[in-house]
DNA sequence: AGCACGCCGACT
DNA sequence: GTCGGCGTGCTC
């Protein structure tokens, strides 16, 4: 008997569920619907069948569709995105609809490959092609092509249908045409099988760790240092859970797209019995809907994606990996601010499989999880990998040098560029890491002392010279550089600091025969101009790479032994409590650049504090010490993770009704007497950012389920406020940024 | 969030 | 006399 009355999630900020009336087609829980709302239609999904309504039932509208081709939400990928949007304070169908494929989400009908093919059928069926001994052809190609363009079939039908005969065959021609080019594009050059490795001890022993445990949730922690040979333990694990049940499924996260196509070729290569998809930003829309699918479908065993994939549903999810577990872009930093690895968490707890997260400088959070002692049980199980995989490895020479003791010559200390001739003369690579593009950070009058600033963001114009402009790179502000001081009218206008354009520069100078490449957002604009420079330092047509975090990531580089990291001060003293992690992560990162195959690795950092206990463990590669300081530091001032926080967040046009928002919120918050310290109203570090005025209000709690109690009875309040309608305002539970 | 309705200022 | 500003209110 068909139920009545459907209840359905959608895409808007009003946390509930809207009910519609049947239109007497056979619908299930999880299944996409399209329905009136308001003047237009919105693509929902259905929560529940129910017999009744609390709604005045002849208000009700019926449905106007039910996908009902399409397989229904599993209920565990539902419950997983219900727990997300009560944790994270946020609209439960909002949450929804964002985890689906965006053109699950438009009214436009969704064409996977699938159907895409079929109606390529019907095509061929439908007219008199001059090429039709080829149909058969032409079908195979579309169908094998995955970057297909779904909207060309569409336009062909339509032609069709109209009975625009020769328009119809130039698209199927033109989407022949083009799914030909995307095979040429697609066949990527055949990875040479390289020798399975044999595991050492250490990784051996993790390995049949994991798998002994495999029939429960169980979270692990490989702590291994850069090629310590982390991946080839995921591989064994994945190929172990793979072969053992036929059906079963991973789903690997990693934290951005230019780390998966490495990481997707070389499980691809090992594990080439297993079809796997990817998940990340640069699909096309078209292929995103079909990776999903087949993930969804059971079909994809390996999944590997960036932060959203965590909603991906695997009907046989039996582990979860999450590489690079400390690495910051697995915080959504907008809409639902969710932790990637957090939900991956509380997903493997849910289904009750194992998950395992690796790093070699892992999160304090994981860290401090997986300490053993006396006050806190240990929720994750650490492994330690301590051992280089290739034998041959050294770790790299890592010093530090006084910048305020030697005399520099464009920033650049006597060391480093003694340190840059030596390489030079041996033909080895060099790479320059500094954490700033453009040419310098600050543009001064000599006279005056006026400094350039972005007039929406509280914030300096950062020079870029050679293109003769003044950006903001918080809000993409641009400005010709003036020729006067705008305050005092001198000409005296000076650019202060160094960014890597002025560095590729002086280094340009100072070796003029040496190949420099620069690598940073600005020279990577073009599409693949990271793989062509990349390609071209594996080529040794590149002496000295000269880069930003951009290069910090994943990339071995066998003949490279010098590393050079510019200007990192900024974040030792920084008052984000979490700089310095982020620092020693990043620089322990560019330090396992160096002397990765049988060349010893050699560091220079330049500093103004060399005596900094960050760099004195990061000279001894001492993560653990480190960590441990800084947990013990976070104990005593009661920071995560030893205490539970959120961040109420508002920006408006007007500060004042920041405040009003912030100052009502901190009254109400306080009146209700709970375990929760609710801290003063302020202004972020950020104070102003493209035209709005910031501020935030943080509290924090010793356990999470007050915090949780509290925000919601607060969330609930700030939404029936008239004034919460006139400031941006959202709630970040568990902040990385304060 | 959209998208309406609704009541007050400068223009074809 | 209208076009249009964005305040308030609703969406099953």
């Amino acid at each position: 008997m068909i139920k009545p009355i459907l209840k359905v999630a959608l895409d808007v900020p009003l946390d509930r569920q809207f009910d519609y009336l049947s239109n007497g087609a056979p619908v299930q829980v999880g299944q996409r619907v399209l329905v009136p709302f308001g003047r237009r239609q919105q693509i929902g999904i259905v929560m529940a069948l129910a017999d009744t309504s609390e709604f005045a039932l002849e208000k009700l509208k019926p449905v106007s569709q039910v996908f009902a081709e399409e397989a229904p939400l599993d209920a565990a990928i539902l419950n997983i995105i219900k727990f997300c949007a009560e944790y994270y304070q946020y609209p439960f169908g909002q949450a929804l609809l964002a985890s689906l494929p965006a053109r699950l989400r438009q009214i436009a009908p969704a064409v996977s490959r699938k159907q895409f093919a079929y109606r390529l059928t019907d095509l061929g069926r439908s007219i008199d092609l001059a090429i039709l001994p080829k149909k058969q052809l032409i079908l195979q190609r579309v169908m094998a092509a995955l970057h297909s363009d779904d909207l060309i079939t569409e336009a062909a039908l339509d032609a069709i249908s109209s009975g625009a005969r020769k328009t119809a065959k130039n698209l199927v021609a033109q989407g022949w045409a083009m799914s030909e080019q995307v095979q040429a594009g697609l066949t990527a050059p055949q990875m040479p099988v390289t020798a399975v490795p044999t595991l050492n001890g250490e990784q051996d022993q993790a390995v049949k760790a994991i798998l002994q445990d495999v029939q429960a949730f169980k979270a692990w922690l490989i702590y291994g240092i850069t090629g310590s040979g982390k991946t080839e333990v995921y591989i064994r694990l994945m190929q172990h859970l793979l072969q053992q049940e036929s059906d079963s499924q991973i789903l690997v996260l990693v934290p951005e797209i230019n780390l998966t196509p490495q990481l997707e070729a070389r499980f691809q290569s090992r594990l080439p019995e297993f079809p796997l998809v990817s998940l990340h930003s640069n699909l096309s829309e078209s292929e995103r809907l079909h990776h999903w699918q087949l993930a969804q479908s059971g079909a994809a065993r390996i999944v590997i994606g960036t932060r959203l994939s965590v909603f991906t549903p695997l009907p046989h999810l039996k582990l979860i990996i999450i590489d690079e577990e400390h690495d910051s872009s697995y915080k959504q930093q907008d809409s639902m601010r969710y932790h990637a690895r957090d939900v991956a968490m509380v997903r493997a707890k849910h289904l009750n499989i194992p998950i395992v997260l690796g790093s070699a400088t892992p999160a304090l959070e994981s860290w401090f999880n997986s300490q053993v002692n006396e006050t806190q049980s240990t929720k994750y199980q650490r492994l330690h990998l301590r051992e280089r995989a290739v034998t041959a490895a050294r770790l790299p020479h890592i010093e530090c040098i006084d910048t305020t003791k030697v005399n520099l010559q464009q920033g650049l200390t006597p060391q480093l560029v003694n340190a840059l001739k030596l390489r030079l003369a041996k033909g080895e690579q060099s790479l320059l890491f500094i954490n700033r593009r453009g040419y310098s950070p600050v543009l001064l009058c000599a006279a005056c002392h006026w400094i350039a600033q972005c007039m929406r963001c509280s914030s300096r114009l950062v020079v870029h010279l050679r293109q003769k402009k003044l950006s903001c790179h918080h809000c993409g502000h641009e400005q010709r550089i003036p020729n006067q001081c705008p305050s005092c009218g001198d000409a005296d206008l000076h650019p202060i600091g160094h960014g890597t354009q002025r560095l590729e520069q002086t280094l340009a100078a100072l070796f003029p025969t040496a190949r420099i490449a620069r690598v940073d957002r600005d020279s990577m604009s073009r599409k693949n101009a990271l793989v062509e420079i990349l390609n071209k330092v594996h080529n040794q047509e590149i002496d000295i790479l000269v880069g930003t975090q951009m290069l910090a990531k994943g990339h071995d580089f066998p003949n490279l032994t010098l590393v050079g990291v510019i200007d990192t001060d900024s974040a030792l003293h920084s008052p984000d409590f979490r700089a310095s992690e982020r620092l020693f992560a990043q620089l322990m990162q560019v330090a396992g650049r160096a002397g990765r195959a049988d060349k010893a690795g050699q560091v220079i950092i330049q500093t103004q504090f060399p005596d900094h206990v960050l760099f004195n463990a990061l000279r001894s590669q001492d993560y653990e010490s480190y960590a441990n300081a800084m947990l013990q530091e976070r104990e005593t001032v009661q920071f995560p993770p030893y205490v539970f926080t959120a961040m109420l967040r508002a920006e408006a046009n007007d500060y004042a009704l920041v405040q009003k928002f912030l100052q009502n919120a901190f009254n109400f918050a306080r009146e209700q007497n709970s375990q929760v310290t609710i801290y003063d109203p302020v202004r972020p570090q950020m104070e102003r950012l493209k035209g709005m005025e910031r501020g935030q209000l943080l509290l924090h709690a010793n356990k999470r389920g007050s915090l949780q109690q509290l925000l919601k009875i607060l969330v609930t309040h700030l939404r029936g406020l008239p004034i919460a309608t006139k400031v941006r305002w959202a709630v970040d539970v568990d902040p990385l940024e304060f």
